[in-house]
DNA sequence: CACAAGTACCTTGACAGACATAGTATAACG
DNA sequence: CGTTATACTATGTCTGTCAAGGTACTTGTG
């Protein structure tokens, strides 16, 4: 991974939800994609995955159900809820704002 | 403020590397130049900005030194050093970099 | 067939950054 | 003369990330 983990934080749980907002997915295949989608460039920690599932449904804004496989390990499937859409969209205009604000301070030729 | 902390996690350093890169400045007024910067949309917490700069100078990255202020409240000024203003150019890179990412994982029409 | 590697999930505890709260001290203003 | 603004500090809490370790099943390899 390149960069490092604060500046991702906060990220996560938008992430997730994005994921999910295509189509129900599990924690492996979640993490497969965000590897394949930055090229390497990042991928979660296991620890921070389950523990961001757990915050998500903890709050509603997914929920899980117990896949049917017949065959390899038992996968947990997560829905993102009407409320988890809400949030999603508000995070992503939130990240919208925090992008602009920091590239106005941060920026070398500054205003 | 309008976005939260989390977003801004992790770019406290650089934002106060930034503003002392143009010139020596102390907390106060590095804050009050961070909420006109940014028109009100955000402000670093007291406790933050004094932990940023403890934090800083412990790993060498800012040096201070007491302003000779004949009136009102004495000042602790902040200095850049040299590991500091590589730190910032690096973490100028981690930004466009971070930035790309994160759009490219939480972007609607995704890829 | 044994064993490594891949898939898939979970728990515990530690750490670091942001913050709430509270306190000290001086100057300006009405 | 009390409030507001300036200016800094210290202590303790909360939360998200992560390291480390564990369980369990399947597939490939020698």
């Amino acid at each position: 991974m390149s960069i490092t983990s604060d500046l991702l934080r906060g990220h996560t749980d938008t992430i997730i939800l994005k994921q999910l907002l295509k189509s129900d997915s599990y924690g492996y295949e979640i993490n497969k994609s965000i590897q394949e989608r930055t090229r390497g460039r990042y991928e979660l920690k296991e620890a921070t995955l389950y523990s961001a599932f757990r915050r998500l449904e903890e709050t509603g804004l997914i929920s899980s159900y117990w896949g049917d496989e017949t065959t390899g390990a038992r996968r947990r499937y997560y829905t993102i809820t009407g409320s988890g859409k809400k949030m999603y969209a508000k995070n992503l205009d939130d990240w919208n704002e925090a992008k602009e604000i920091i590239d106005e301070l941060i920026k070398e030729e500054g205003k």
